[in-house]
DNA sequence: ACGCATTTGTTCGTATGTATT
DNA sequence: TAATACATACGAACAAATGCG
């Protein structure tokens, strides 16, 4: 397991002082990029272990708290995941702690919804205009469209009565053709777990960071129909952007939402 | 300026080992603890520095890093702001950085939108039972409730065009009357710059968390008269419990924003 | 069941760099 | 320039959790 030549390349401690403008960045920073890099490559695989502290610091020739600050950002980030006695994790989306962390719906009674998954599409197209804007493809590349329904079980808990699932997210996805190469309905619907987790295994995309728009909007007529609520009743619209590594984006995600019985939860420090 | 003597209890080390449960905590988390009771003692107020890392770890016979730890972590909370050279600062909702940190209302070009604001309404009132309960007050007990409209001025930029002010969100608020006491519609029209301020500075209240649910809802005929739609038309419906010192629930507000220029940005990670 | 090695977590001390006044 | 304060970096030691023999 000894990787004892140092793989990537060594440190070169940023000279310090006097006029160096911005081209100067703190030790742990410089590690922190490597270790960056070390995960791009796919050095490590997500659920992976990474090296420990002690291994790295010698690797780069720094010392164990220098190589402790940059992890300690990653952690933050949810990029890495540290546990004591075991060792620093390449974050995943599989996890119970970190499975559907970019969810935010929540059921207004506070449970964590459980919720069903129903694919209604899966089909190649060519990028609109503005899905290969946003996906930073160019118009008329290869894209990947995909329909689901997210369903959760109401009235449980009276004995006897089987719950019933109502519709309450309906998500829009659009991919970028080239790294879901070989991605159909048949794969996505034989997928347990996460989506996420399946781009992770499949496909080598990993989910590191999004960003969401919020909207209030009226039911389209088709949509209203999935969902099964009057066309024109307000639905939440959550338009996400997802990134990769070196904030590539590599998805581009409308969710519908009906907010009846469902919140969208943020917390503000 | 020196405060030789103790001024806080001095900590206790906690015993290190064996059947310890949950009664042990690490020393830079006890730390922390006594950094908040001084916030929360007003011991030192929002906008001012606290000691130097140097004198509290003398004053609580720590280590320098282990005051830097619990700084820490109060810095990545937004409590406190650290600025090199300077000190460490108790923060406030003044700062260019923290004005306005819990609104996520942009512009649907980007722009950070300098809202207008219109006060419509401040009246000492009885909680109803839903409000007390949220902000855990007895049933009947003193309140205060806002009501005030934010405006964003469109149609900027072509010179001779006067900026037009549309409104953008409906904001209603509910204070408990006691820590409240003395807030008039005059004192709240009198105030420039953000409210969370205003509590600060008038009621030495403190703002330093936030919880958020979000909604969908169709407008109800007088809210949508407020904010110029029509009756029914879809509002982002934003319910925010805000918190102090101690987790005590001090504002609760519902927000109902009209989403058609502007949407509600979120950063997942 | 026990102890040992490994790995992260905590704490200390010291030195130096950088920003501010 | 000097003093002060936070920021970075190193080294060392021990605690706590884990896994293995």
């Amino acid at each position: 397991m000894a990787d004892a030549a140092p793989p990537l390349t060594p440190v070169v401690r940023a000279v310090a002082p006097a006029a160096v403008g911005p081209a100067f960045s703190p030790l742990y920073q410089q590690i922190k990029v490597l270790l960056v890099q070390g995960l791009q490559a796919g050095e490590w695989q997500p659920g992976q272990v990474i090296p420990s502290e002690v291994e790295l610091a010698a690797r780069w020739r720094v010392s164990q708290g220098t190589v402790r600050k940059a992890i300690d950002e990653l952690a933050t980030e949810n990029r890495l995941v540290r546990r004591q006695g075991k060792g620093t994790f390449v974050a995943t989306h599989a996890e119970q702690e970190t499975r559907y962390r970019f969810l935010r719906l929540t059921a207004d009674d506070g449970s964590a919804p459980p919720l069903q998954r129903r694919l209604l599409e899966c089909r190649r197209m060519r990028a609109s205009a503005e899905v290969a804007q946003r996906l930073e493809l160019k118009a008329g590349e290869a894209a990947v469209q995909v329909r689901r329904l997210l369903l959760a079980s109401v009235g449980a808990g009276a004995a006897g009565a089987p719950a019933r699932l109502r519709p309450v997210v309906l998500d829009d996805l659009w991919l970028p053709g080239t790294p879901f190469k070989g991605l159909t309905a048949e794969r996505l619907a034989a997928w347990r777990g996460p989506l996420y987790r399946m781009f992770e295994v499949e496909f080598a995309v990993h989910m590191i960071r999004a960003e969401e728009k919020l909207r209030a909007v009226a039911a389209p007529a088709e949509e209203a129909a999935l969902l099964k609520v009057a066309p024109g009743a307000p639905l939440l619209s959550v338009e996400r952007l997802s990134y990769t590594y070196g904030d590539r984006p590599v998805e581009l995600r409308r969710g519908l939402y009906d907010t009846q019985a469902h919140h969208y939860r943020n917390v503000l420090n």
